[in-house]
DNA sequence: GATGAATGAGTATTCATTCAT
DNA sequence: TATGAATGAATACTCATTCAT
């Protein structure tokens, strides 16, 4: 689980119950905030929303329970950033792939990269967005976190309207929630968990027929 | 989400677990086993799993909490039988409505029903199917009841072997599992919910579109 | 655990609270009743006191909890109706026993007769008697059952007594507490557990030592 | 029930899980932690193991539930802290009064030391400690309990070896064995409880009369 | 008589949160 | 700031006992 780096990537502000209570202005408080959020990420994982404790998040981060209030109101103010700051990694990752698309890349091209690229982050966090998605029951208070969602599927409404000629259907962000939710659906085990035999490559091969013959079909 | 086979309504008998303790023989009985399964889906609906107390569903029901024990091992075992529950109650919707369906009709036609099918009980009952499929975490003592989900699919795949020569996907399991996922995404809100803009006919004609987009492209 | 024939023994008669609330006078009842015994006692056996519970008594005698409420008003009368029968076949074994002694028998091979006796049901029913003794904190309302224990030590009083003039001891009832409480503790393990390595001849025989010593110093 | 001092008596280390789990570092834990095994003390003493309830405890020791699960990992480990105390107070007084023999004492005097220190350990914790006996098949977790009984037993071995010229009989474990029992069910009222016409200085007398036959007895 | 469904108080344990130090 | 002791409400499950059938 890689630290967020990328606060430059904020593509929406963070609402005032999300943020942490105090700007952690110090070094020591810096660290202490994200060690917090890699033992919360951690323990999330592993218990998910309802028994994540935050004795058991204080544990693993090796800090007293009380120095999370420091930071985080409460339970949930904590889960959000941890979810939150996932959001961050997953968009950060996308928009690094697609800074190695050359210019002229086609529509097809370029969804090609986007669908491998959810597989490698479902790879590696698949089980925490997992968890993420469960959590946001509770997380209705951090309207951002919704956001989130959208701003990642911004990534591909952008690639739509940038290939319009190629797109068949009237309404982009029609387009945009339908394709959203399939490729989702389908990198992510939407209700059918993916089988053994499926392979990768089969998956993106599957995944750019349903994209296309759908941008194709009147 | 259409029949197996037409088991007529027993697609799969329910294990030994997930059975009552005990056949609710006397009137009094039956009918307090239908009140607390009434009871705990009105509570899981509200709190989902974790937050589901045996306390609440036997208030609700208005029985003593000792008398859920009579008839359900523990809370996994009552939570397991709503969402069988409500898996049976989705499959009989299912086989009522291609109960409807001409003999001659195409597979465009069946993918409508079946969307609108799906749609329809979302309407219904998609809230708690929500809360089904978080529990299922916890239920996974009961095989049963992830069979029921892959039951559901079956009615897909029929469908697709049924129109064979409209179909240019090759693997019939594969493209089951494409659809099913694509499909369910749209009517269950995957990962981004269904905005407020569009309505059940819009989202009808975009799921035929990308369905048989799909099964056309080569 | 053999049934309870030797109704004769009858040394204290059962107090009001002790007596089956209904004699038993039909066929079906007395079975009834001795399922019940025969049910409680091994679960007594396993659970102890305070873990036998009613609900288990009548799984394990095939009957219904509620005839257990016909024959013994709650449960600490039926663990008081196990622990009498107990005392009773305890009683009616050494009786047994003292049968076989020849008339002219000395004051030792008569104690010898009730050490082996005592060692022999210990074998047989120690465990039982163990629980027996720790549930009688909780059968302070049966006073029959205290007496039992005193019972058992007159057959020691009237030994000592036929021998009087092999005993130095003055007072006969002390003597008789004395030693029923020396040769208990080392035939069914007081404090200190028997060793593995203690075999019956060797206690026996230093059961005798302790004993005869006693009864010899002045 | 006063405290323990004598940490320099420690016979046997405790076990992993016998120790608190957080050493009281702070002047209002240590309060905490000896007002409960204070308050656990006389529960145990009014209820026994099974019921002694740990809200019970924190009502009496005037805490909160939860605080018990601060010191002690469970109930077992809460009884098996009182139980251990207990222990190491009979130890210690037993100590302190030997402390007092003459050096030149006869093995009688020293037997008659260790009956009056039974005896006097007896009136004051005789009831905590049958129900600590009790406790003890809750409590096999924590073999330290166990070895203290033995522990207990040692001190008599001791005094017959110091006496080795006046005793009689060979083996001396064995020796050690049948005396600490019998003594022990004198002294704790082993099967026969006391009577009231027993008095102290009578039943020391008895006491001896047994152990110094037995041990003069070829 | 016998049944067994129903009761409801009781129990060990967890955990978000607070606050004195 | 940071700590970690303390809180107390909440929760799944058990069981002696009752009573309608």
């Amino acid at each position: 689980m890689p630290p967020t780096r990328i606060r430059s990537t904020k593509v929406s502000a963070l609402p005032e119950r999300l943020r942490p209570r105090k700007a952690p202005s110090q070094r020591r408080a810096k660290h202490l905030v994200s060690a917090v959020l890699e033992a919360g990420s951690r323990v999330l994982l592993e218990r998910g929303y309802e028994r994540l404790s935050m004795q058991r998040v204080a544990q693993v981060a090796g800090v007293s329970p009380g120095s999370l209030y420091q930071y985080f109101p409460d339970k949930a103010a904590l889960v959000a950033a941890i979810v939150d700051a996932m959001s961050q990694r997953e968009l950060a990752f996308q928009l690094e792939q697609f800074g190695k698309l050359p210019a002229e890349a086609t529509l097809l091209q370029a969804l090609e990269l986007m669908v491998r690229s959810l597989l490698t982050f479902q790879r590696q966090e698949g089980p925490l967005m997992r968890r993420a998605l469960e959590a946001m029951q509770h997380l209705g208070r951090f309207p951002a976190l919704a956001a989130r969602a959208t701003d990642a599927a911004a990534g591909l409404r952008l690639l739509l309207e940038a290939h319009r000629a190629e797109v068949v259907v009237a309404d982009l962000d029609l387009a945009t929630h339908v394709l959203a939710n399939a490729i989702h659906s389908l990198t992510h085990d939407g209700v059918l968990a993916r089988p053994d035999s499926l392979d990768d490559e089969t998956l993106v091969r599957e995944a750019l027929r349903l994209t296309s013959g759908y941008l194709r079909t009147r």
